[in-house]
DNA sequence: GTAGGGTTAG
């Protein structure tokens, strides 16, 4: 378009090109020697479709070069302010004369390569001073795209702000605006892509559906989606009338995908192939190996067949994701049913093949099994990792074999791999959940002999243990040791620094914690809101306790049932009943489904306040809901009946239990025997 | 179609 508005060129205009040695880069590179944007963006070599060709056939300008060392090297040294004394300066023009051939494609890419050049703010400022330039000369038409030319490369070379503030500089048109909107999402900084999506809509613009991907894109890349905001957005996409192509559906379902709900994620897989369009193999494969980390196998093999259904061979990936299924549910004889057919289909398995296979010996005992697995991944030159024996650590650690580690250990040496930062996390992890804490922290020793950088996993689980050891002490060094040593604590560090804290009933020391994060951005997420409920409602600080859960609504993030049972858990040890019950409604009202814990709690709140008839009246309605009591259920309404002294209808909830399938446990037994003692003291009492 | 896995906080 900017092409045919160029003014086309003339025969006398080349003459005077060529008398002017702008075309003879010898000259110019002479005098621009010590210029300091001599870099590739100077001159230009040209192929022939970037010059305009004269209709005589016999091109002048084909390979020629256009040299703009001078334009360039004249507009940094006139930053033009608002007073510019460019202007009346004679070079000015005879500059835009020398230069009024160009092609408009050629200024485009010139201004491209100058605004994406990694160095410097000179050669940003001197593309600003070349767009007003080509404005004044009127040389090059459409000032809307030349500026959007320059948002968009200064967002791809990560100078947002630049392009931001040189925005401000102009009315923002829609083609602006979109592109403005493209470079924040790229950059990742979703506020002002979003701000700017608002304010358009405000103006009456369409916002362009490469936005959306761009946001849903960034969103999946730094892990910040979540179902709600995708729903949100696409509300937005529909109330806009945005067209929906494949790439943008493709997106919203890897979004979806990522952010847990895999069941939207397959609607709009529906949608797709509803439209008559293919998704990405890719996409396809990432709902598979979701619903396998989920365990949902038949819907996996289901969305597996769907792509042979397309006439696309699956490979290795997609083998991999249903694979995780069987894993997931410990199926492990379709787990090597899938791997033969991998096999059998020409498909060779990868390393986490291998991986997966041996995740699931490991968890069903079978080591012997898993190594020789191992041998089988040597034998197929696939080396084992650090990443195989972590796991192989992990289904021991979860099995309670975890002194089976220092025989991993071994093992691993003699496949000569060495333990990377993530082996040790799990290692000091191991140890420290069975409470060996003085090896947990010869590990940190060693990985620091090995000049492996502890990180924040690393002294996050470290500090974890030692505060659930109770050695809130030595909690306490360990993150300050890890500042020291220049590790910034992140949000996990902080939640269990809160909870340290929160547990020695240091309240100031929670609320410096809470600023310290706020200075270094970090937002407190559920879990920290979480942990300051349980904290303040463990000691009885209930009016704090409810602030935080206001806050957390206020900041915007959904209350989770565990909140709610931290709060309705606090209430009930103290016996309010009443506060416990209305917690319990709001978390109702607030859409959340009640689960067991929730209502143990709650019947705990009656027991603790002597209402074992409510408490009879929970147990009826989880029946009538079709939720199992469980042993817990059934315990503490024994104690409940203990607590009001109805020790004879005890045995009858006891053999309830039984009935209903629950087996008891050591507390539930202790319940009965109690309950039976205190019987046969009234039984003397009375006789006596 | 060049990406997917392990470890920490309620």
């Amino acid at each position: 378009m900017n092409a045919l508005l160029l003014p086309p060129p003339s025969a006398t205009t080349a003459r005077f090109l060529r008398g002017l040695n702008f075309s003879q880069p010898s000259l110019s590179a002479s005098s621009y020697k010590h210029s300091p944007l001599r870099s590739s963006v100077t001159s230009l070599s040209l192929s022939e479709d970037d010059v305009v060709t004269e209709d005589d056939g016999v091109s002048p300008y084909s390979h020629r070069r256009y040299d703009f060392a001078p334009l360039l090297q004249f507009l940094s040294n006139h930053i033009p302010d608002d007073n510019d004394l460019a202007y009346s300066d004679p070079t000015d023009s005879k500059l835009a004369e020398s230069y009024r051939l160009v092609p408009a494609s050629l200024w485009h890419y010139l201004l491209k390569s100058l605004a994406s050049s990694p160095s410097s703010s000179t050669s940003i400022s001197t593309s600003y001073a070349l767009v007003d330039w080509l404005h004044r000369h009127n040389l090059c038409f459409s000032y809307e795209l030349l500026y959007s030319i320059l948002i968009h490369s200064l967002g791809h070379s990560e100078m947002l702000y630049e392009a931001f503030l040189l925005s401000q500089k102009q009315t923002l048109t829609p083609l602006t605006y979109n592109v403005l909107i493209g470079a924040c999402a790229r950059n990742d900084d979703l506020e002002k892509a979003v701000i700017l999506m608002n304010k358009m809509r405000g103006e009456g613009y369409q916002s362009d559906f490469m936005n959306y991907s761009l946001i849903i894109q960034s969103l999946v890349r730094n892990n910040q989606i979540d179902s709600n905001l995708l729903e949100k957005l696409y509300e937005e996409m529909i109330s806009d009338a945005i067209e929906l192509d494949v790439q943008l559906l493709n997106d919203i379902v890897i979004g979806f995908t990522k952010s847990g709900d895999v069941d939207r994620a397959m609607q709009f897989l529906g949608m797709i192939q509803g439209y008559g369009l293919t998704p990405k193999t890719s996409t396809v494969v990432s709902i598979i190996s979701e619903l396998g980390s989920l365990g949902r196998a038949e819907e996996a093999e289901a969305v597996f067949e769907e792509i042979k259904d397309g006439g696309l061979k699956p490979r290795t990936r997609a083998y991999n994701a249903v694979l995780k299924a069987y894993v997931k549910n410990g199926d492990l004889r379709d787990a090597e049913w899938i791997v033969n057919e991998m096999e059998r289909n020409g498909v060779s398995p990868d390393e986490h093949t291998y991986s997966l296979l041996i995740d699931a010996y490991g968890n069903a005992g079978r080591w012997e099994s898993a190594r020789i697995v191992l041998k089988e991944m040597e034998a197929n030159n696939v080396k084992p990792n650090s990443y195989v024996f972590s796991r192989i650590i992990v289904s021991y650690r979860d099995r309670g074999e975890w002194q089976r580690l220092f025989q991993v250990l071994k093992e691993m040496q003699k496949c000569g791999v060495k333990p990377d930062r993530q082996f040790y996390n799990v290692m000091i992890d191991t140890f420290g959940k069975y409470n060996c804490l003085d090896h947990a922290l010869g590990i940190l020793e060693r990985m620091r002999n090995e000049g492996i950088e502890p990180d924040n996993v690393t002294w996050n689980t470290l500090i974890d243990c030692h505060c659930k050891s109770g050695d809130h002490n030595k909690a306490e060094d360990l993150f300050d040791e890890m500042q020291q040593r220049g590790c910034l604590p992140c949000i996990a560090t902080y939640n269990i620094m809160i909870n340290s804290f929160g547990e020695q009933e240091r309240w100031e020391g929670v609320r410096s914690l809470l600023r310290k994060m706020k200075t270094q951005n970090l937002q407190p997420n559920v879990i920290t809101y979480t942990t300051l409920v349980d904290i303040y409602g463990q000691s009885g600080r209930f009016m704090d306790a409810t602030e935080c859960l206001e806050d957390m609504k206020a900041s915007g993030l959904k209350p989770t049932s565990t909140i709610y049972n931290a709060l309705i858990n606090a209430y009930a040890q103290r016996g309010l009943s009443d506060d416990a019950l209305n917690a319990f409604r709001m978390m109702r009202s607030d859409g959340l489904k009640p689960s067991n814990l929730a209502l143990n709690a709650l019947i705990n709140a009656f027991c603790e306040d002597r209402r074992d008839v409510e408490a009879f009246a929970i147990l009826r309605s989880m029946k009538e809901n079709d939720l199992k009591p469980d042993v817990v259920t059934y315990t503490t309404l024994m104690k409940a009946l203990i607590r009001v002294e109805k020790f004879d209808e005890v045995p009858g909830v006891y053999e309830e239990m039984i009935m209903s399938g629950c087996t008891p446990d050591r507390k539930a037994r202790a319940k009965l025997r109690s309950a039976l003692k205190y019987m046969r003291q009234r039984l003397k009492s009375q006789t006596l």
